[in-house]
DNA sequence: TATTTCCCGGGAAATA
DNA sequence: TATTTCCCGGGAAATA
């Protein structure tokens, strides 16, 4: 049967050979840090390359570049036996990359916090170690709030997960009943859930950072002026007056009227 | 190092300490689907109950329970040696159950369009001895008949995979670079694209061309103009210089930017 | 630090 | 079979 090889990190390198791949710093993060708390779970599989005398990484390259982040010397890996051909490679590579729930919302809820007591830490040590966001966290324990039978209901799928964190968000068990029966007989979808919430408790407000002001002028003419933070009247202004210095100028020349967006990206 | 074991299916167990998982059938059958296509690319990790004389399972129990159902006899596992603890053992579910993305978007779609063709399948076909979704690899494909520079925008994440999907079904490519353009810049998110795509091809009598100039000005400020009609240079300037009068007067008010919008529209 | 909002990834079911 | 719609899971960033 095969062997596990602790195998040194600088003797591993991408199959050149397979797609390039691109990965999100954070992500390399997010698995550097599990791997400090718990190592790498699954071996990576791997190729030999005779010629060049180094192995070959045929599924697992975020996890070596996440330990090489977390210091670590050798990586287990599995050696890929006979000869896979590339089909081979790439079925194995997105089937990899799929995810697969073992977990049930109920079975996760309970798990975390099961490790919050056993490890006695915050939430978000949790979530740093274990490679999920707080969010997640705040809205599984969340679950463990709801009335047994709207819990059993979760249990059952009959109503989604993030559909019970919204109703785990009203104030007493009779209206959680309420609206959970609703859903389980389809009734209510999610969002549906989410606005009678929050005319219930009461809506947060809510402005977006991006600033954006679109003015209806009638007949179907509008203009929107927006930018990546909150506008003020100076930018909004000296927007104004830049475009209409331009509109004017390109007119006279008798230009068309696309030239506004060309000239003023250009200048 | 450690072995990877061949253990009989029927030596496992489910660990009994662990909390009861719940497991969708569709979920077993489609990793079934996967495991009689390519087998069980990931070692199951196990523990000794010398009590019981069999082996528990400490992870990939619904590993185990597609294999019995892909009729395999025997399934690869690794000892987990040492005494680990409920914290440990909890912990490396939540991390195994946990998803990574190894492939970016466009990887995913290379990778599946290259299957495609090495097998000789359908893509419904590679679906199921995938383990992903009909849906996904229709997604996947349509990105490739972008323009590359859209490509280039998708790869680098300015423009996201499910946006991305939209905008492929614009049908040129002039509106489909500025509609990325536009997501890239922030001033539409998917839904607002995907809005705007069926307003022009679910309208298929074909509108042709509302008017529309986005002027941007650096610095992520923009000012569109649009209009039912074609633009022409009298409505753009006149347009304009109603709301640059009405934003020197609502400055000089005090008035917050959002008023510019409100007071245009009732006048 | 914890919670909530926003919105993207992607599966199931409806549709072509 | 392929595509599109609908909507849930869950991360990032805003908010408390």
């Amino acid at each position: 049967m095969d062997k596990i090889l602790s195998v040194a990190i600088e003797e591993l390198m991408p199959d050149p050979t397979q797609p390039r791949k691109s990965f999100l710093d954070e992500e390399i993060e997010r698995l550097a840090a599990s791997i400090r708390a718990r190592g790498i779970l699954m071996p990576l599989r791997i190729l030999r390359d005779e010629e060049r005398r180094c192995w070959l990484i045929a599924t697992g390259e975020s996890r070596w570049r996440a330990a090489r982040l977390a210091g670590l010397k050798t990586v287990p890996c599995i050696v890929v036996d006979g000869q896979p051909d590339e089909a081979d490679l790439l079925a194995d590579r997105v089937i990899e990359n799929h995810v697969r729930h073992d977990l049930s919302a109920m079975d996760l809820a309970r798990a975390l916090a099961k490790l919050k007591l056993l490890k006695k830490c915050t939430s978000q040590q949790l979530a740093k170690e274990l490679g999920i966001s707080g969010a997640a966290i705040t809205r599984a324990e969340a679950l463990l709030s709801l009335p047994e039978d709207v819990q059993t209901l979760v249990e059952s799928r009959a109503v989604p997960e993030s559909t019970a964190y919204e109703i785990s968000r009203m104030p007493d068990a009779d209206s959680q009943r309420e609206l959970a029966a609703a859903v389980a007989d389809r009734r209510l979808k999610r969002d549906a859930v989410a606005n009678a919430v929050r005319d219930r408790i009461g809506k947060r407000a809510v402005k977006p950072k991006a600033g954006r002001v679109v003015c209806r002028l009638g007949g179907g003419l509008s203009i929107s002026i927006s930018a990546n933070d909150a506008l003020d009247w100076t930018t909004i202004i000296e927007a104004i007056d830049r475009i209409r210095r331009e509109a004017r100028k390109l007119s006279d020349n008798g230009s068309e009227v696309q030239a506004l967006a060309r000239s003023l990206r250009a200048s």
